[in-house]
DNA sequence: CTTGAACCTCTAGTGGCTAGAGGAATTATC
DNA sequence: GATAATTCCTCTAGCCACTAGAGGTTCAAG
């Protein structure tokens, strides 16, 4: 019966005050107990659950994607296809900003190699930016 | 002697029209000239910069590295060091970033794996978020 | 000269928080 | 038990980089 106050709550989670209160407003969180003088009090399975937040967001899911990760947490005995989906479009989103990292990458360094560290009216680097045609990647 | 409205100069530098406005108002393109009734009018120099912009933004500058960029384009016969350190600077950023995706990628992949395609209540997914303990990197 | 498209300014909204004001409740110290 | 310090409450506003829309004006084609 453990008994946290939202500060409590946030120093242990990592998630800051606000943020808590934040969650609630956009029903992420459910509202939780008052005391007399309504301030929130929490229990450690409130602290899980911001724990899980903070982790999945973390780890990019969106907040769509969050709700609906609770919501599926709460049907114990479901089949946990779904969770593998949204886990799964997380990876082919990732897979996808990898791929534009890794073309932006090269191309950065291509410039800089391609610098002759003269004065700025002849740098490649401003020619580059200029004409997206040099670019063999898009983005 | 060109003469574009801002809707010409919209689609040949594929910046929104609004957003045109937007740079200008925040001071990353200068006010340029107007017809009679308050039209802009735009040369083929606004576009070059229009496209410049364009194309920094799609490779990730800030807005910040963005205004530095312009001031230092128009210093044509200075060293061009200044421009290096910006791109440098991104580089360094983008590889953080894919750093940071890379240990992501590994982890949505090993939970993936791990999920033995049971009930929600033994799913290795909701375990391995609701623990952050158990990844080996941070995020 | 009429029409219709494109333009103008201005305000407000987006997401996911963060900051601050002004005031009440709780906790720690004496 | 009084007081002081801290934490909490709600509410409003701000952040960035735009985007959307209202209400009205100007331009270019026919």
């Amino acid at each position: 019966m453990t008994n946290y106050s939202i500060g409590d709550l946030a120093t242990r989670s990592g998630v800051k005050v606000p943020t808590i209160r934040y969650y609630e407003e956009i029903e992420l969180i459910a509202p939780t107990g008052r005391t007399a003088g309504n301030q929130r009090r929490y229990d450690s399975d409130a602290l899980d659950r911001l724990r899980f937040i903070a982790h999945a967001r973390a780890m990019g899911f969106s907040m769509e994607s969050l709700k609906s990760m609770l919501r599926i947490a709460n049907h114990r005995d479901a089949p946990c296809e779904d969770l593998d989906a949204l886990v799964e479009a997380r990876l082919k989103e990732v897979d996808e900003r990898l791929a534009k990292l890794i073309a932006l990458r090269t191309e950065l360094a291509s410039m800089l190699e391609s610098c002759a560290h003269g004065t700025v009216a002849d740098c490649r680097i401003l020619q580059v930016l200029s004409d997206h045609e040099e670019c063999r990647a898009e983005h």
